[in-house]
DNA sequence: GACGTATTTCTCAAATATGAGACATGAGTT
DNA sequence: AACTCATGTCTCATATTTGAGAAATACGTC
């Protein structure tokens, strides 16, 4: 196995283990990962530079999804469904990274490149919100803050759901888009 | 301070980290009580003990919050609503009743006590919304287990924008409402 | 103001988690 | 078969967390 491969496996479990128990022991990582802790040592300097690359994993990726989603049409209701099946796809990687950035603890630094990630990603979201209620295709009478958090939610929700595998997996998407454009007035 | 008043002080910090940090260290727990880390040990034997007891905690007051909700009515939409706001009013308690329960690791259990009282909180949310598809007052393609998710997730989407703030609190009762039962089809 | 109880402070031993060195192993390359 | 590189194994030092004893202190009550 490729080296970078092995790198990236051990930040997908990290980004599984994290997003589930933030102060799980590394040996939880490792294990999921299916390599020694010694070897995570090797490809980590410590837990803290372990969390700074998911981070940063995290970022990219979300990036990445969230612009094509973005790019995917002009139509802001186009946009605004792709964008959440990009956020369920991405799976813990789109629940971790807004969990720690809408911590209390986190306190926020838009120097930061990954809080300024997330801050891009917000105000893309934000204005994609104000557009539709503009046009009366949502309901006004929501906050564009409670709409972003029932999108964060909705879309925990189905990662949830698909892990869990209690609901078929081709429906999660449907079931999770419909409860959520309905839900906000559509 | 009466010492069952300190005991209910440390059990709610404990909810309240554990469901953001399961592993946090028991200094955060105390942190958060406005103790000692001695006197939680004086309260608690162990680690285990504490978590112990925030499950029996849970388990009983969302069972009396979720049963207050089901008798405040015999009309199943009402009860729902109500149950829903029962979820938002328990706050972290709710959330993390729930998570505690729907983990992987958990290994589910009928015999234990906090266990049947999850499953018994399920089969009367079940029964609710097999009833109220029966009735068509909410759409029949979605599955009973994604609107049970919905549901949980739009209650800790309440919880987390009432903790944060970043929404007025008599709000947010109201848009979990309204975007939960349109997301239900309602 | 004396008394009993709860809590804090200080301290320490045990348990667990972390990080790394030294060497063995094993798969893939030439 | 000799070589390389990633990983595993075994081991150990250090750091952090945990749990509890002993004495000091705070707090309400009589």
């Amino acid at each position: 196995m490729n080296n970078t491969d092995t790198q990236q496996k051990i930040i997908d479990a990290a980004i599984a283990i994290f997003n589930e128990d933030f102060s799980a022991p590394l040996e939880k990582v490792a294990e999921k990962a299916a390599v020694t802790r010694r070897t995570l040592h090797r490809y980590f300097k410590d837990r803290n530079d372990l969390v700074m690359h998911c981070e940063r994993d995290m970022q990219v990726k979300c990036r990445k999804s969230m612009s094509e989603a973005m790019n995917s049409s002009t139509a802001p209701l186009v946009q605004l469904e792709n964008m959440l099946y990009a956020g369920i796809n991405c799976g813990a990687k789109y629940s971790f990274f807004n969990k720690i950035h809408s911590r209390h603890e986190h306190q926020h630094n838009a120097n930061n490149e990954a809080c300024a990630e997330y801050d891009a990603m917000y105000e893309n979201y934000k204005s994609i919100t104000l557009q539709l209620q503009e046009n009366g295709q949502i309901s006004r009478h929501l906050t564009v803050e409670w709409i972003l958090t029932l999108f964060s939610s909705v879309i925990n929700a189905a990662v949830q759901a698909e892990s869990i595998g209690s609901i078929a997996r081709n429906s999660v998407k449907k079931f999770a888009w419909y409860s959520f454009s309905k839900g906000i007035g559509m």
